[in-house]
DNA sequence: TTTGTTGCAAAACATTTGCACCCTG
DNA sequence: CAGGGTGCAAATGTTTTGCAACAAA
């Protein structure tokens, strides 16, 4: 099966992120930053999971497995969907991305940055705004110490009708 | 595909969910509130339909569609994925059920509660844990108002190992 | 009787896995 | 050159859809 692009062999659909407001700002990692993140987690520096780290590190935020692979295909010609899900999978394990499950459809990874942020999504066009607050965060883990519970992370998004989806319906 | 309990054609494992401990509670529809949810959305009211709001009503909470079905089969010999699916999406669309994908697999579901809540999970066991907290939920709508938003819903999971887990690790 | 609803099967979508070959350390 | 990593294709898992038969209003 070849689609529009020539790409070889693609079973998802193009994927719909039509505009993200960063709010919260996190530097990009060097190379070097990139590659001793690989080594950290005892795994072999591949050009692949280079070129997966760089799509996650200078693209925009909250992509699929689809659009990292996307972009992944434009320097290396062949790689396959498993690499990208086998190496997220690691990433995600140790911290390294957060999934974010939004909707329906395929889920959506995001480099982690150092100040925690959750996400505020309009329902009416997609788009995603980050936000932090400390008020919040703490309030979670007075939740969680009255239940015993030893928090390692969460998910908090809010969803609503932005701005201009309240004009123009 | 016959599967051990002798159901037709079951594509999906067996999944897991080892115990729920309902904080917050819920007080169970009657049978008359279960037809008038369906006739209220428009809808003819089926016995299918009626037999898969039983089943979140009186069953276990965040059930999987898996679930759902397996219950709805011990009376309706023969209900299909497909009417449990569609029903579902409806009743999500008219927030009369949440849906939760904790994880990766399936979507869980909960028929929703006049009282709000989120959620506390345990990376260890499993064990869901019901919570609410009005000083969050007023945060929240700061940050909402902050950005312009008109706030439809929202998703909060914390998750993190509980007590009997950080014992028995 | 009219129209919405259902079950079935197949399609579509999303993720994981087995295996022979390849590349990093 | 040893062992992990990769691409491919096939398997598995999850959800949606087309359609003829059917049941609720």
């Amino acid at each position: 099966m070849i689609n529009e692009n020539n790409l070889p062999h693609l079973p998802f659909r193009e994927s719909v992120n039509p505009h993200i407001e960063r709010i919260v700002q996190r530097e990009s990692y060097t190379e070097l930053q990139l590659k001793n993140m690989i080594r950290d987690m005892g795994l072999k520096v591949t050009q692949q999971r280079l070129a997966i780290l760089r799509a996650l590190n200078e693209g925009r935020v909250h992509v699929t497995v689809q659009e990292v692979f996307e972009v992944v295909s434009q320097t290396h010609s062949d790689v396959g969907f498993a690499t990208v899900y086998r190496f997220l999978k690691k990433l995600k394990i140790k911290q390294h991305v957060t999934e974010v499950r939004m909707g329906g459809g395929a889920a959506r990874y995001e480099l982690a940055s150092k100040t925690h942020h959750d996400h505020l999504t309009c329902v009416g066009c997609g788009l995603i705004i980050e936000f932090e607050d400390a008020e919040i965060e703490t309030k979670q883990n007075v939740v969680a110490e009255k239940f015993g519970f030893n928090l390692t992370h969460h998910v908090h998004e809010l969803y609503g009708v932005c701005n201009r989806c309240q004009k123009n319906p």
